[in-house]
DNA sequence: CCGCCGATCAACCTTTCGGACGATGCGCCG
DNA sequence: CGGCGCATCGTCCGAAAGGTTGATCGGCGG
């Protein structure tokens, strides 16, 4: 029997998680809790658990999820599974550097769901199939090899300057500009300017 | 007794709210889906519901749930309770002048979810006291003159798509996005749709 | 009832971007 | 030394975006 504690500060969503978990009939929720500090104060104080999914996004809370995850795995070993609703790359990669053992968004099916937390009781790593290809993606395309003088660009782009506005500001010309913001799309995948903005503010590069 | 409908893209909310309206003695859920279009096919359908409780942000498909929204209440005459994670002020807006009877956020309580589907069956209007907050606080600042439809053309703006995606993803023609953006742009008095994101970030009001 | 506004679309034109070449110079590293 | 990556510029062309004007339609308020 596979013990789950569930902790997100959305009850609705908490209701959710315990109805497919305990309608598994290998795993059961032992606990619940809003926030992550009640969950550190119950695993300090003797609770035990072979899963934890846990939120990313406490509300305003003080402990953000990544913290949480990282204070848990450090002092409880215990795996954590992160299931949260919008996966900014940022975040994804916040959590598994953090060290949860997987990542799922809530909008996976049940029955993914109980595979991850299986998975993850049997210390193995559960990643979506959302968030792998966003790993996947990401590796393609390495972001941090963009060179200073793209990174430049990049942020002036975002900030709304025209490529002429940018080739002024860096006294360089058009063409030069042209010529970074084609290698930036090819580096980041993307085909606008705009969409350059967007992926690099997802992927907090900016 | 009420009968319930719930109309969310994600399993696991879905899970979540049944099992909060069957807890109560005096609901049940009688229908499940997880998009907008096979909500209407099912009230079309002769399906009979006293509250539908819908999720405002159905991921990337075709009908938004303000759109949905609207369609329900003309056609069905069913009060809607539009149940969503983030409320942004102007989906609030967005969902009530479609005709929402009430708008909870999903971090609401269950007791106060029930209370809210009580109120909806009723045919009263119910607001989750953030949301009532929310309204008050935009009282106060009249935000910004875009309309609401601006402001979602913004946003798809901002999150990096072209004219073309955003026409597809709303359903119109290029001509209108064209037609929106132009008055974006006066409106904040910007000349791209680069600067105008980079203003609205800056501005808050996404 | 009429006027105003928001949303929708169209046609036309100008500007800006983006893609696909190629070219030069510079520094670094094996 | 000889690549290699980076930054710099250029041209050509097609695609995308922006500006202008004008039109229809529905709702809402005076």
């Amino acid at each position: 029997m596979i013990d789950v504690v569930l902790a997100d500060d959305h009850p609705v969503v908490r209701a959710g998680l315990r109805a497919v978990v305990d309608s598994q009939p290998d795993m059961q929720v032992v606990h619940e809790t809003s926030t992550a500090e009640d969950l550190l104060a119950w695993l300090d104080d003797g609770g035990q658990a072979d899963v934890i999914l846990l939120d990313l996004r406490f509300g305003d809370a003080r402990m953000g999820g990544a913290t949480a995850t990282g204070t848990i795995v450090r002092r409880h070993r215990t795996p954590v599974l992160v299931v949260t609703t919008y996966g900014t790359d940022a975040d994804i990669l916040a959590a598994i550097e953090a060290g949860a053992t997987g990542y799922l968004l809530k909008d996976a099916p049940t029955d993914e769901l109980a595979r991850a937390v299986r998975s993850a009781a049997a210390g193995e790593v559960a990643l979506g199939p959302d968030v792998q290809r966003r790993l996947l993606g990401r590796m393609r395309s390495p972001s941090e090899n963009l060179s200073t003088r793209e990174l430049e660009v990049l942020r002036l782009v975002a900030a709304g300057r025209s490529n002429d506005a940018i080739a002024r500001e860096l006294f360089v010309s058009v063409a030069t500009i042209k010529s970074h913001l084609a290698h930036i799309n090819t580096k980041l995948g993307t085909r606008s300017r705009t969409a350059a903005a967007a992926t690099a503010r997802d992927r907090g590069m900016l």
